[in-house]
DNA sequence: TAGTTCCAC
């Protein structure tokens, strides 16, 4: 039995515990289901965001830029843009938006607006995510789009001069797009006083994003156009959530093997608590499997009779991940063993306890080295609170932290490194740039990148001919990388595809390398998968051998089965399908005649390394273990395993991506002539100059 | 012979 906590000997704590911030009330809740006699007017009216309607609209009304804290079951999402159109907001053609960072959260709310309101999804209510856009030019007044889809339309618009009020929501969660969008619209506010703003924020970041909204630069015109105008200090009206009390306990002593742990607090939690699902947050699929498989063992021991143990992770197959919704049978408990997808992808219903560990994968980026690594890290006190709150849903739950009360209120911080800060920017920057934003280095952001994440991002979109001496995007080069919706590797690849007469090929490529993986990876079948995949190996590389996936789906009719067979894996492909799509329309666009080289493997090669020259490598001579070295930095770098080209080893190779465990590992492998790097990049390669008669 | 949290245009 654990040694790590004890129910009953630790004081029950509830999560308003710290700063003193109410994160969870214990009103009554209501489902959707619950109130047969209620209707939808009804329901709108018990949401606690209710009471606060005329509030909300006289903040909206007198504040550029209003702030609202609002926990789980508010009813914020559902309700506030609906205040505002019945407020008059949507009046005269003007349209209300409500953005998200997710394309599934669009969906499911837009759906539900449109059923509270009694219209036609798509009319008066729509919603635009990419790849799907269901709102109309005309009828549609109330948007709900991704954060993403609102930048790309500012590439059309850059006031944004349909929308009369903005809301951006989960701004706390502080994702790349959600920063990116709130900066820009701070400098649209100056352009536009009328825009308002409304933002949607956890309790402890409301301030400094106050602070952020409310400096403002002293203007010089007449000072009636303040008094006139809505006040520029930003708002902030809390509204408290709608979840239940979690008890929150902590480990007496640090826990030297979090996995072990984790299983037994599980087996306890089994053994001793009410019925009720369990929730495990654990960092990846190693270490999920490694738990699913020791409480597998348990569970044939008759003590743990009635355990039902899921993984859940992104990549694990669609059939699987749905497993995790079915119901619970009577007598039965579920323990999910997930990552931090159930932090905020993924809602579970029927979860009374939830485990945290206190890890999850996290990205860094290292601007001089160039690498973006994952990396285990503790999370914040923010995320811990989110975890929790995963417990109360459907009643009065519990959080057992796998670490100390001391460990959490002095250790962890408060809040995440903003994704701004983890990221390679080069994608950032160019859309920016095509935004009209020229000094990149002065601009206002949420929360400022390093200097040197920027510079090399600049260096990047020079060295790819898009921006010029002066960090202006070049035409039409920078105008084309930055109008196609890829990184701008993928793009110039694209753009160089078009004079060597390959573009349906490389549109191919480009989408393929886009998605996360094509193959199934399923745990035991290695072997398998490897068998698969030589059916398709190009002695080329990587980027070939999808060319030759690609065509296989495609004469197989695109055919779930062939898939199945094949260890591919069919959503990714449909997924592919539709990104192509997407690209070929652009590429019509751009004006890049879509033309195939018809065989012609070494027109495709020349465009890959026309997008990613700078990833550029040689096999060291004399080398055993298949050492590459990068030509730019000289770093020691190897093929990953699953390349085709894994101990092919030619001498010269470009690489799409590195990914760092216990050595630096090229994704996305495929060979090339180093004569073709001063072909296709000379002002890259006139200071460095590979030399071919290095073997 | 390794093994990747998540999101998005």
């Amino acid at each position: 039995m654990s040694k790590f906590w004890k129910p009953g000997t630790e004081r029950p704590r509830l999560l308003d515990d710290e700063e003193g911030g109410v994160l969870f009330y214990s009103a009554s809740p209501i489902s959707s289901s619950g109130y047969g006699y209620a209707n939808m007017e009804k329901q709108r009216q018990r949401l606690p965001v209710y009471k606060y309607r005329t509030a909300i609209l006289y903040l909206v009304e007198t504040h550029a830029t209003t702030i609202v804290v609002g926990e789980t079951g508010s009813g914020k999402t559902t309700q506030i843009p609906q205040f505002l159109k019945e407020a008059g907001w949507a009046e005269g053609g003007r349209v209300i938006a409500c953005t998200q960072p997710r394309r599934l959260a669009v969906q499911s709310v837009a759906s539900r607006v449109a059923e509270e309101m009694e219209v036609k999804l798509g009319e008066e209510v729509g919603y635009t995510i990419r790849f799907e856009d269901i709102s109309h030019t005309d009828l549609t007044r109330i948007k709900f789009l991704t954060d993403g889809v609102l930048l790309r339309e500012m590439m059309d618009d850059p006031l944004l001069s349909k929308y009369s009020v903005i809301m951006v929501d989960e701004a706390h969660e502080r994702s790349l797009s959600t920063d990116i969008l709130l900066g820009l619209l701070k400098k649209i506010q100056r352009r536009r006083p009328e825009l308002r703003l409304v933002i949607s924020s956890a309790t402890i970041e409301a301030k400094s994003m106050a602070a952020y909204f409310s400096t403002r630069k002293r203007r010089h015109g007449p000072a009636e156009n303040m008094k006139h105008g809505p006040s520029t200090e930003a708002a902030i009206l809390s509204v408290e959530g709608r979840g239940f009390n979690v008890e929150v306990f902590y480990l007496e002593d640090p826990a030297p093997d979090y996995l072990q742990a984790t299983v037994s607090t599980v087996l306890s939690i089994h053994d001793r608590e009410p019925m009720g699902d369990i929730l495990v947050f654990l960092t990846g699929q190693d270490d999920i499997d490694a738990a699913v498989q020791l409480l597998l063992e348990e569970a044939h021991n008759s003590r743990y009779q009635g355990l039902i143990v899921l993984p859940l992770y992104s990549g694990l197959p669609r059939a699987d991940q749905d497993l995790i919704f079915s119901p619970t049978p009577r007598g039965k408990r579920k323990v999910v063993i997930s990552t931090n997808i159930a932090e905020t992808s993924l809602t579970l219903e029927g979860i009374v306890y939830v485990v945290d560990t206190g890890f999850s994968k996290q990205r860094f980026y290292n601007p001089i080295s160039d690498i973006e690594n994952l990396v285990v890290a503790p999370i914040s006190r923010a995320s811990a609170r989110q975890r929790a709150g995963r417990a109360g849903r459907i009643r009065p739950g519990k959080c057992y932290r796998l670490y100390t009360e001391e460990y959490f209120l002095n250790e962890m911080s408060a809040e995440g490194v903003p994704e701004i800060q983890r990221s390679n920017l080069v994608s950032s920057v160019i859309q920016l740039k095509a935004l009209g934003i020229d000094n990149i280095l002065g601009f206002d952001w949420p929360a400022s990148p390093s200097p040197e994440a920027l510079i090399r991002a600049l260096e990047v979109l020079y060295s790819l001919g898009a921006i010029d001496d002066d960090a202006k995007l070049t035409s039409p080069a920078g105008f084309q990388i930055a109008e196609i919706p890829l990184d701008p590797m993928i793009s110039k690849m694209i753009l160089a595809s078009n004079g060597l007469g390959c573009s349906e090929e490389v549109i191919t490529i480009a989408a393929v390398l886009s998605i996360q993986s094509i193959w199934v990876s399923a745990r035991g079948s290695e072997k398998e998968l490897d068998e698969a995949k030589l059916r398709f190996a190009a002695a080329e590389g990587d980027h070939v051998t999808f060319l030759n996936v690609y065509k296989g789906f495609v004469q197989s009719s695109k055919s779930a089965k062939w898939c199945h067979k094949n260890f591919i894996n069919y959503h990714a492909m449909r997924k592919a399908l539709e990104v192509r799509e997407q690209l070929r329309r652009i590429a019509q666009r751009l004006g890049i005649g879509l033309k195939s080289c018809e065989g012609d493997i070494q027109a495709v090669r020349k465009s890959v390394t026309a997008g990613f020259f700078a990833n550029a490598c040689h096999l060291e001579p004399y080398s055993h273990n298949g050492m590459y070295k990068t030509i730019g930095t000289s770093q020691e770098v190897y093929i990953h395993p699953s390349s085709v080209l894994f101990r092919v080893n030619p001498k010269w190779v470009v690489y799409n991506s590195l990914v760092s465990t216990d050595r630096q590992y090229m994704r996305n492998v495929i060979s090339i002539d180093p004569s073709w790097l001063t072909e296709v990049a000379p002002h890259f390669y006139q200071h460095k100059q590979p030399n071919p008669m290095v073997h």
